[in-house]
DNA sequence: ACAAAAGTGTTCGCTTTACACCCATGT
DNA sequence: ACATGGGTGTAAAGCGAACACTTTTGT
């Protein structure tokens, strides 16, 4: 086959984590090039015989050290066709979520400088990498809503408030404690433990824990869950 | 920049239409190559210097002269890296729709086959391009619940069975025609015109059109529209 | 007159929403 | 005792689901 192109392909995922109360984005300096010291988001170059979402992990973990919880794909990006100043590169952009226990960045291979951004105040980034995050914080939003996709972002064992907060994170406004909790429950996946969490003052709270089997269950038996809140 | 990677790029579209009340999806005889004489998805490698999108408006005129009303990404295969026998290929997948009026196939210049094959009666294709569909038909189902779609496969101007029996065939169930009626008329996108059409036998039915402008603005207001149906 | 397709309302049950007080702990 | 965060129920409104007969035309 001798088609002769010269357009290369790349992977960027954008990575959310969730700390204190945040959600946070993973972000890399650039060491070189014509973005030196600019952050962007972790990625690079596909290698010959590499699949996809192969190289995103290779990426990151030789970026951050980081393996994440969840990945999909999110879009390719190649409609801008100098979107790369340096040559034509089409991007296929990722998600990815990390639960807490993996928040710790590994010091890097490459010496690039990894870190997490809170998603709402991100700098100005390399390439169209402040795109690329829209669409990921975009998608992170539509899907948290019919998908119990926080999960990965929690630890295994949480109060229930962490979800609460980390729900009014990422849709960005209120939620009825009362009315999200009696709908999550009614759901079946989630389950009470015995443990306790107290943190400082006031009462100390149940932990709870996701139950994958049990959701895996119920979404094949077609069953579809739309988490809404007042 | 000198990395050498030996990836290509192409695209692929699963082009809808609507005809006859059925959903149908555009195919392509493969000429040449492995797969000649397969049927495949139109599309083709990405030219150095061509968007992606541009590159599949491109094919799509070249191996059957269609142009879409509607097009958006689908997904990017590129997990399988010997999707292509012949080498690494990854293939940017879109979904397009084209309105009954352009339906009609031109001769097309490459001496390729165009052919519209019912979407629930896809022979077995050339390279994944099944499971291409297969993702395909899903997004669309997907997303005519939530988003005024199915406009694209219709003409202007159309009376309400039409856009029933659209449902149906896309859906894969029955409707309940007086709630699906209700509720699309509720939300005021509908515009009632005072023509009418009889074919055969049954009282003449009126005539409607979709005001996108009006969509438009209620979608720019915020409003979310979920059409469902008993 | 009959067959064929279009047009039209109401009732019931469930889900969503709105809303405020008590409980358990730390200081 | 007070501050802090956790835990809980009920009533009203709105939406989705179920359901059948009349109208207009062609034959």
């Amino acid at each position: 086959m001798n088609i002769s192109q010269n357009i290369k392909v790349a992977v960027d995922a954008v990575v959310f984590g969730y700390e204190e109360g945040q959600v946070r984005i993973l972000l890399i300096k650039q060491k070189f090039g014509v973005y030196k010291d600019r952050w962007a988001l972790p990625g690079g170059f596909v290698l010959d015989g590499e699949s996809l979402s192969g190289a995103v992990e290779r990426e990151l973990r030789e970026e951050s050290g980081v393996a994440v919880d969840y990945m999909e794909q999110l879009c390719t990006f190649g409609d801008d066709v100098a979107r790369d100043p340096r040559a034509q590169v089409i991007s296929v952009a990722y998600l990815a979520l990390v639960n807490p226990s993996k928040l710790r960045l590994r010091a890097s291979s490459d010496a690039k400088e990894a870190k997490w951004f809170p998603a709402d105040n991100i700098p100005e980034l390399a390439f169209d990498h402040n795109t690329i995050i829209a669409k990921g914080l975009e998608r992170l939003k539509a899907k948290v809503s019919y998908q119990p996709l926080g999960f990965d972002l929690l630890e295994k064992e949480f109060p229930f408030s962490d979800l609460e907060n980390l729900y009014r994170a990422i849709l960005g406004r209120d939620i009825d404690r009362r009315n999200f909790r009696k709908k999550l429950m009614s759901f079946g996946f989630l389950e009470e433990t015995d443990k306790m969490r107290k943190i400082g003052s006031g009462r100390p709270a149940k932990l709870f824990v996701f139950n994958k089997q049990e959701y895996r269950r119920l979404e094949s038996e077609g069953i579809h869950f739309e988490i809404k809140y007042a």
